[in-house]
DNA sequence: TGGGCATGCGCAA
DNA sequence: TGCGCCTGCCCAT
């Protein structure tokens, strides 16, 4: 941040919105869920441009140092400055957005549990509304933003709660402990640049080997075939399209 | 070499 | 509810 960026699109596919930023200065970075907002040109609000990125199912950012090699050609957007570039691939979108269309973005999501001003609240109103599984709810972004299939399935095991039970069913101490369980679990993920939910003491009991392997996930029940705490089978299902995952002692119909 | 799959999401039917 | 899109990796052949 600070110096002037060179901007490019190597597929092409989003030059429209590089040449807009191409040559300014990035200013800020304000992430919401799962969804990114670049903040291009000067201090005041007015003559900068937001770009949206989401980075979806396959999208990833890479980081090398300046000058790079030059990039594949599925590189959807480059930012260079003299010391570094990062190229984003794959993202589900990545286009200057303006303010209108950043509110309706926004007002598509629910808390946040890594922004500090999110309100828990907001989300017990939603569930305390819902029928649907809290296995569903908890990947509805309208509901609460940036809970993928992964943290669904860790912090429901964590507090021994079935993907199945109703979300309107569930007590408040129950809600409380989801609410806290993804607030941890999220920030670990941001410090620890990776997915880890399995605490250090049970870590250093059953995945000794993963633990140093930077980058590489340690989970309980994700993709698992048998609990990584109690040994019983995971149970998997077909949960609105993505795999539910549970601990059939952990985690009691 | 080709198929299957994956931390997601919007749209048509 | 099912499909299409976005890309890379792993595994079977």
């Amino acid at each position: 941040m600070g110096v002037p960026l060179h901007v490019s699109s190597p597929q092409g596919r989003a030059e429209g919105s590089a040449s807009l930023v191409d040559g300014s200065e990035l200013r800020a970075i304000d992430p919401y869920g799962k969804h990114l907002f670049y903040r291009f040109g000067p201090k005041e609000a007015q003559g900068q441009r937001t770009l949206h990125v989401h980075l979806g199912l396959f999208g990833k950012f890479t980081r090398s140092k300046s000058p790079a090699l030059p990039p594949k050609e599925t590189v959807r957007l480059r930012i260079a400055s003299p010391k570094w570039t990062v190229d984003l691939v794959g993202p589900t979108d990545c286009r200057i957005v303006d303010p209108d269309e950043e509110f309706t973005i926004r007002a598509r999501l629910g808390p946040d549990p890594l922004r500090p001003d999110a309100d828990p609240e907001l989300v017990w109103k939603s569930l305390q509304r819902r029928r649907i599984p809290i296995g569903e709810a908890l990947l509805d972004q309208k509901v609460i933003a940036g809970v993928g299939n992964v943290y669904r399935a860790e912090a429901l095991f964590i507090v021994g709660v079935h993907p199945n039970r109703p979300a309107n069913q569930l007590d408040r101490y129950e809600f409380d402990q989801i609410w806290s369980t993804l607030v941890r679990l999220l920030n670990l993920g941001v410090q620890d640049k990776r997915i880890l939910t399995v605490s250090d003491d049970e870590l250093a009991t059953f995945d000794r080997p993963r633990r140093r392997i930077p980058g590489k996930e340690a989970v309980y029940v994700y993709k698992k075939g048998h609990c990584m705490r109690c040994g019983s089978a995971i149970e998997r299902w077909d949960m609105a399209g993505r795999w539910a995952y549970a601990c059939q002692t952990c985690q009691p119909k």
